[in-house]
DNA sequence: ATAGGGTTAG
């Protein structure tokens, strides 16, 4: 309408012919506006203009500008205009509880679940899945026991998804037999609840009870279809491959998920031949090179023994994830091209994309292999006050094997006292080696009060030993 | 006039 009163210039002059009076904007005005916001910037002026406009207690404007401020990933911002809603309803915090997961703060969702049960805002059947959800990715089994008898106590328990999301959470914390009990007194099931129950046999590597609930499966569709495969890959790739043939013979079409699963059977099996027909396949069917298909074919290729054709796919693709550039990174520095692998990382720098605890492991691993301690250090320095990283173990075998190596153990111990995340028990009995390796006496003491034996298996220590000696000949 | 579950890569 208005776009065909300003065709007729005449009748309505361009100057506004009232300067005191302000255009309206109201409740539609500012939910247009926000529908036209590109950036997290002009989303913080449009708010201004509803408070301004004393608009700010408008639940649907509240809640769009919420959803916005998520997608953006400020949830800082989120939280302040959250907190200046004066009582917010059931859907709002349910809209804040699942940003958070979603933005990778499942501990502040549950702190909000707690805040609003506390409050005696009443849960609906969307707060459980939501909260269920940031109870997993705080692997918060403890907290999860206690959201379930409170879907028992409410009745919302009987709720598919929040069954399914339930299911969900025992099999990621590892309580199988939680999982499976909860998917036997099923009165109901979903395609969903089926697959939840495979890829939870899947994670615990039980394979033949996942094979045999795959195979009463009904309905079975590319996602189950899919979580089988992935299971088979890493242990029996050729049975991965297997499982593939019979999909396509029950004319279910794969998917882009389904094509990474089998990649990783490639490269599992070190099968160059059938990675490359895999990335043929995707081609030849018109698949996209996203950034998971993208990254695991460069993952693939690298590991396979063709950095040429791992370099050819990342500079292919249009849109690159941090995994991807992660992958480059990382592949170039153990193909032994420490240079390439730093340019790669100035032109993501370049890029304005974060790297992460990751990015470094790759730089610090060229640093060993051309044993460049200035290099390492800087890296190590830059990390944290650069990007506010805290070192993980595998940052500190990297600079434990640089100290070494110049004889300078005293740092090496201050670097280990100074360690501010627990090690976990694969990177240990590394860190433990090379201590002895180099006789750090003060290191081999403080980490055998850390090092639970029990808890490790003769082959991971295998392992990493052998990771250690094969730095120790670069 | 808006929200939910299962499979993927470093």
């Amino acid at each position: 309408m208005v776009a065909c009163l300003s065709c007729t210039p005449d009748a309505f002059p361009r100057t506004n012919p009232f300067p005191f009076s302000k255009p309206k904007f109201g409740s539609q005005e500012a939910l247009l506006s926000l529908h036209k916001c590109t950036n997290f910037k002009h989303l913080k002026r449009v708010y201004a203009k509803i408070i301004r406009h004393g608009l700010s207690h408008d639940q649907l404007l509240i809640r769009r500008l919420l959803s916005l401020c998520s997608s953006y990933g400020k949830m800082d911002f989120a939280t302040l205009v959250f907190h200046q809603i004066q009582g917010p309803l059931t859907f709002t915090w349910n809209l804040m509880i699942r940003s958070y997961t979603i933005n990778d703060c499942s501990k502040q969702a549950l702190l909000l679940f707690n805040l609003m049960i506390s409050q005696g805002i009443p849960p609906d059947k969307f707060t459980f899945p939501f909260v269920i959800k940031a109870c997993s990715a705080a692997s918060a089994i403890e907290m999860g026991k206690v959201v379930h008898g409170l879907a028992i106590k409410t009745g919302f328990v009987g709720d598919l998804f929040v069954l399914n999301t339930l299911m969900d959470l025992y099999f990621k914390c590892g309580r199988v037999d939680f999982g499976c009990k909860i998917f036997e007194k099923m009165r109901v099931r979903s395609v969903v609840s089926w697959t939840t129950m495979i890829s939870g046999l899947v994670s615990c590597d039980e394979l033949d009870a996942a094979r045999g609930v795959f195979e009463k499966m009904p309905g079975k569709n590319v996602v189950s279809w899919t979580a089988l495969i992935n299971g088979y890959a890493r242990n029996q790739p050729e049975e991965a491959f297997e499982l593939f043939w019979r999909m396509q013979l029950d004319n279910v079409r794969p998917n882009e998920f389904t094509l990474v699963s089998l990649l990783k059977a490639c490269t599992e099996m070190g099968s160059l031949k059938l990675g490359r027909w895999i990335h043929d396949f995707a081609l030849k069917n018109g698949f996209k090179l996203g950034i998971f298909l993208g990254t695991a074919l460069i993952d693939m290729y690298s590991k396979c023994g063709s950095l040429e054709d791992a370099r050819k796919v990342f500079d292919k693709m249009q849109v690159k994830s941090l995994a991807t550039w992660n992958s480059m990174i990382t592949s170039l520095g153990v193909h032994g091209c420490g240079e390439e692998a730093i340019s790669v990382f100035a032109e993501m720098e370049r890029g304005n994309v974060q790297p992460d605890a990751i990015t470094f492991v790759g730089l610090l691993c060229v640093c060993v292999q051309t044993n460049n301690l200035e290099e390492g250090q800087r890296y190590f320095k830059y990390m944290g006050e650069h990007y506010g990283i805290t070192p993980i173990p595998e940052h500190l075998i990297c600079m434990t094997e640089l100290y070494s190596r110049a004889g300078m153990l005293d740092e090496d111990c201050k670097l280990v006292n100074a360690m501010p995340s627990e090690p976990n028990d694969n990177i240990l009995p590394a860190l433990l080696h090379s201590s002895k390796v180099y006789g750090i006496v003060n290191m081999e003491k403080f980490l055998h009060g850390k090092l639970d034996f029990s808890t490790v298996d003769a082959n991971s220590l295998q392992r990493n030993w052998l990771q250690v000696s094969k730095w120790d000949a670069g």
